[in-house]
DNA sequence: CTGTTAGCGCTTTCAC
DNA sequence: GTGAAAGCGCTAACAG
């Protein structure tokens, strides 16, 4: 006998009971499928469901269905605000399909992202997004090629060779349209500041996209006083000619980027000199460790949204990647993998970012 | 015959069949019963599922038991950076207890908000944690009175009568310590500025305390020129004296908020004003709609964290909710009423806020 | 120490 | 039009 299921919720049995008819008429009911029976029955079926407050059960339905209509998200850090705004994507489109996310945060955490990521899979995920913490691609790798396992993309990160769906911004093309700025606005030396590179893809292509830049429109790093002419744009063509020196300065703690700062703003003394952050946390630990930053003697800028940049100090250029349309089109393609029959080759989906020109490098 | 179990993950029958025992034991060792088999059973196990890679079935688990082992998440609006550490405070508490959070945005929209609880309970989650978007009190409160459906606790925001665990923050004391810290200051004139309040209990928990602080403290509204004896701090019995004006404005739109303020600054001219937001956004709404607020001749404070409190303008003198921590209150709260047994009573948990002074209260 | 059995709530052949 | 029955992967009496 079943065990008291006096405060349970009706079960498909108990519709079906209460009805009169099978279990199976239920199903096909709660399925749409009324071809299969009177008109009556549906009446009844609709009048009991309502009475009893009936709900089919999602996860018994997955048991036997092979979906589960569940996405699995990790986030590296999920405090950054940035985050917020890729869930928020994710959720508009994820909403309208009537798909849930299980979301772990990993605290930048390597071992925490893969034990999330097996845990989320014991939950039965139809498919994975993965804001990687970084320092995991050979795991990541493996995954997203070992069948069997649900379809993955990554988000604001990609892995090479590309074996799923990789979402990130065009950070390349972000980088030049920044410095093209720069040189417009005449200055005469800009600095990348990043936390360590080497593990988080992102950072790579952006110290990539910067070094090159100014390996061809640059003059040589430390030139202080050099006749340097910064900054005509050749009206004519709209192309932006002139030459800006820089440099990358990595920083793994506070102390560390104060004495990279101090030692750069003396080396470049006399010179316009920008700082251009990789992203909100280091222009903020920018200003903690270097609070003259904040006087308007050097310009700022950074990869930000706007919404922070704008009112930040005076107002801080930015390029804003505009994360929810990244989580948005992150989640659109992956549901399309998983529930569509979408077997497009994987693809890197650089979306552009938006430059927004404030007063910190206008009004220096 | 099964079908082609070629290409599935091993189900602990085929474990069971690997090593020659029943389903029955496979279970045990999976609940850690090692005392109800021998020792060599248990190696062979432990060889099996290892070799097979085998990992228990959540759903399968779910089902069966009474419990999921998921929380369920309603948040009012996770683009707000505010959400994101929520968020963070929660998972830091779920996975220690290995809980796996299912998170709902509801777009500001009390309706999405009562759809996204039902779906989340279709998906048996063992409780709700909500955030809520306002005006749906009713709901939540029958919600939480009816029994039957899972334990439920809100963040920052609080139903009345008591009817689940609240944790909020005291914005009571939180308002009255700034004002106290304004009055020091000696402003001469406070004005709260708020979206509307009636439908979130917090925003009307601060107009309150602000209404009954200015009537205690107060001087009338509006008596430009008069002469105030404001901001005395009796270092006697370190109690502030001194008397402070002051007013909402409550505000719709950025024109409504523009008039209003230029209204108000024209009423107070020659004394000295300090706008009080009610959050973040509210601030920003500010500086869009009366950019004047930006060039440090009026104070400025606000409920918002100290990461954009203290970059954001010249410094924002603000009261930081600490929204990891609630997020981590509200979750472990829940996870004992729901795994350990707890039946205190519902309680409403407030917790302070901290009073972070920039200059913008400072240096006006 | 170990297995048999029934069943969680639902879906889906297959048969009438 | 409708239903019986098997089974998704796992658990838990109960019986040895």
């Amino acid at each position: 006998m079943r065990q008291s299921k006096a405060n349970r919720k009706p079960s498909i049995a108990d519709v079906a009971a209460a009805v009169g008819v099978s279990k199976t008429t239920i199903s096909r009911y709660l399925h749409g499928k009324y071809d299969y029976m009177s008109a009556e029955t549906k009446e009844r079926i609709d009048a009991t469901i309502e009475e009893l407050g009936y709900r089919p059960n999602k996860m018994a339905q997955s048991l036997k269905a092979s979906n589960s209509h569940l996405i699995g998200v990790t986030i590296a850090n999920i405090s950054n605000p940035f985050s917020s705004q890729l869930l928020k994507g994710m959720q508009a489109e994820c909403r309208a399909r009537g798909i849930q996310l299980l979301v772990s945060d990993v605290d930048d955490n390597p071992a925490l992202e893969r034990a999330a990521i097996e845990s989320l899979l014991d939950s039965q995920v139809d498919g994975l997004i993965v804001n990687t913490a970084g320092d995991n691609d050979d795991y990541l790798t493996e995954f997203a090629t070992k069948d069997g396992n649900p379809p993955m993309a990554t988000l604001d990160r990609f892995i090479k060779p590309v074996v799923c769906d990789c979402i990130t911004t065009d950070n390349a093309a972000g980088v030049d349209e920044m410095l093209d700025h720069l040189v417009a606005q005449r200055f005469d030396h800009v600095v990348f500041v990043t936390q360590p590179a080497a593990a988080i893809t992102t950072r790579v292509t952006r110290v990539t996209a910067f070094r090159s830049y100014i390996a061809a429109h640059g003059a040589a790093a430390g030139a202080a006083g050099a006749a340097d002419i910064a900054g005509a744009v050749d009206t004519a063509t709209g192309a932006i000619s002139g030459t800006i020196s820089g440099e990358v300065l990595e920083y793994n703690d506070l102390a560390g980027l104060a004495t990279g700062l101090e030692r750069i703003m003396a080396e470049q003394a006399g010179r316009r000199v920008c700082l251009f952050s990789n992203n909100e946390d280091g222009m903020c630990d920018i200003f903690e460790a270097y609070p003259a930053a904040l006087d308007g003697h050097i310009g700022l800028c950074a990869f930000a949204t706007k919404r922070w940049a704008r009112y930040s100090g005076r107002g801080i250029t930015c390029l804003d990647q505009n994360p929810v349309r990244m989580g948005r089109t992150c989640a659109a393609k992956l549901a399309a993998r998983i529930y569509d029959g979408d077997d497009s080759p994987y693809e890197l989906l650089e979306l552009p970012a938006e430059l927004c020109v404030y007063a910190s490098t206008t009004e220096v």
